[in-house]
DNA sequence: TGATTTGTTCCATTATTTGGAACTTGATTT
DNA sequence: AAATCAAGTTCCAAATAATGGAACAAATCA
């Protein structure tokens, strides 16, 4: 099953192909931006000749997927928040994992995370965490280049060796901190190890002062390649304490996926 | 300003027009069912044409907006949670909100929402309160009725008489409660009263047990209404303690309206 | 094996998209 | 006040993509 492991192969590299691509891709560059976008702003960034992209935003506008504002610049509209609520609390996957996610947050105290690979970033699709942070409902739907994170490491090594080269083709290696690796020789290196181990650690190598532990889940019935963590500030977290976490970690990531086997399994989902 | 208050118009009742818009409403018939739906299912319950149905799901799934799973069944895809995370997280008018809603939390001990009007429905933008909810982070993105919710109320008190008309039209009066308003005569009595007092209350008209008091926002720049609540069981919190609660509501929306109209107004939105 | 259901492909017709250029609008300058 | 410039909108013939009915494959069932 490791073998097949797919990614979705979205295809070209940036501007979208087909009429829908086109869209979506507009509609990517507005939401991506900072504030509200002009229509000058746009054309600047998307490329798109004058006319196609305004008919492409007024479509865009017309669906609920962008607002015009009065002094006629685009904002991201609330459809789209709408359809991302409504397919984050149907997913099953989620569901099975989220008591596992629960467990191990009651065992550690720290911040677990679920995570799934899309292309090159783990996106991130739960979290358990204590205190309330700053931010209120975190970070669900964010997404974070996957050769620097726990999870990241640990999806990529589910990945048959042709994808992870193509999906490492495609990774540009920023250097977020001291510890990133810098190119893609070091990373397969570490992705053998983790495929030996069966988990893989973060080494302040996304963010300084930041540490995980993470293990790695195929998820059954997709192409999926997912991941989960517990991830803790490294004046509080040490090294040997990841060390030790990383076993009941290892449990919990086969315990979901034995449960999304059952629960979503070969057979159509259940009610 | 409040005579000019619109609501972005969808055009058409049901399935999408032109490209894009049935491109929309499959990823839409897929992302509201319940489980993974088979080709067979989509066609049933989107209405196109097998042919045609089959090129519009290749290409959801070629932009990542669907997944396709080894048994052919289809699901939503990462991106859309992706898009949804930045055009929330972005999302000026609810940072300004947010400080003012924490503020409102503080004082009554409550749940507090913020909800924008899309079309007929209330889409809850942000949300502030205490314990652990079973779910962990929230209904951010869920939509609800108009004419049954504070917010809702509230929201539906800024309309133009013409256009409440025209919303009220296209809504469905579902029976929730005994209290739900069962016509939309007796809610336009109420939505008079609403215009006069400045805010709205939640009598248990949506979800039994559960009551609000809410005030409205008209967002500057653009022509969107949206309002803030404080939601309470109504075991612990009387009719009587929701209008003790209505002048510190008011005056929050106030102030969030005020300052949205600096930090949002008229020019461009400043970094 | 034959019947049935489900998913995929084909392709001539039709409708939409394309994108350069002209046009409108509104602000700023001379 | 006229001229200049920038931003947004509209137009339209050519190019392209969408359309959808029907034929085709593949899996499932009787």
């Amino acid at each position: 099953m490791t073998n097949e492991m797919m990614v979705a192969d979205e295809g070209r590299g940036e501007a979208g192909t087909g009429t829908l691509g086109k869209a979506i891709a507009v509609l990517e560059a507005v939401v991506t931006a900072d504030g509200p976008q002009r229509f000058t702003d746009i054309l600047a960034r998307s490329g798109q000749p004058r006319g196609t992209l305004h008919r492409l935003l007024s479509h865009l506008v017309e669906e609920g997927l962008l607002i015009q504002r009065r002094d006629l610049s685009y904002e991201p509209g609330l459809r789209l928040l709408t359809l991302a609520y409504r397919s984050w609390s149907a997913n099953r996957f989620r569901d099975v994992a989220e008591p596992h996610l629960q467990r191990l947050h009651e065992l550690t105290g720290e911040t677990v995370h679920l995570g799934i690979l899309r292309e090159t970033e783990i996106v991130y699709v739960d979290k358990v965490e204590s205190r309330q942070t700053v931010r209120m409902s975190s970070q669900i739907g964010k997404a974070s280049p996957a050769y620097c994170t726990g999870i990241g490491k640990a999806a990529l090594s589910l990945l048959a060796q042709p994808v992870l080269k193509h999906v490492l083709a495609r990774t540009a290696f920023h250097p977020f901190t001291s510890h990133t690796h810098r190119s893609a020789a070091t990373l397969l290196a570490e992705v053998e190890e983790i495929r030996r181990d069966g988990h893989a650690f973060d080494r302040e190598e996304h963010e300084a002062e930041i540490r995980c532990v993470a293990a790695p889940i195929a998820i059954p019935g997709s192409e999926l390649a997912a991941g989960i963590s517990v991830t803790g500030p490294a004046y509080r977290v040490s090294m040997e304490q990841l060390v030790a976490w990383a076993a009941p970690v290892r449990e919990a990531a086969r315990a979901i996926a034995e449960e999304a086997a059952i629960r979503l399994g070969p057979g159509r989902g259940g009610p």
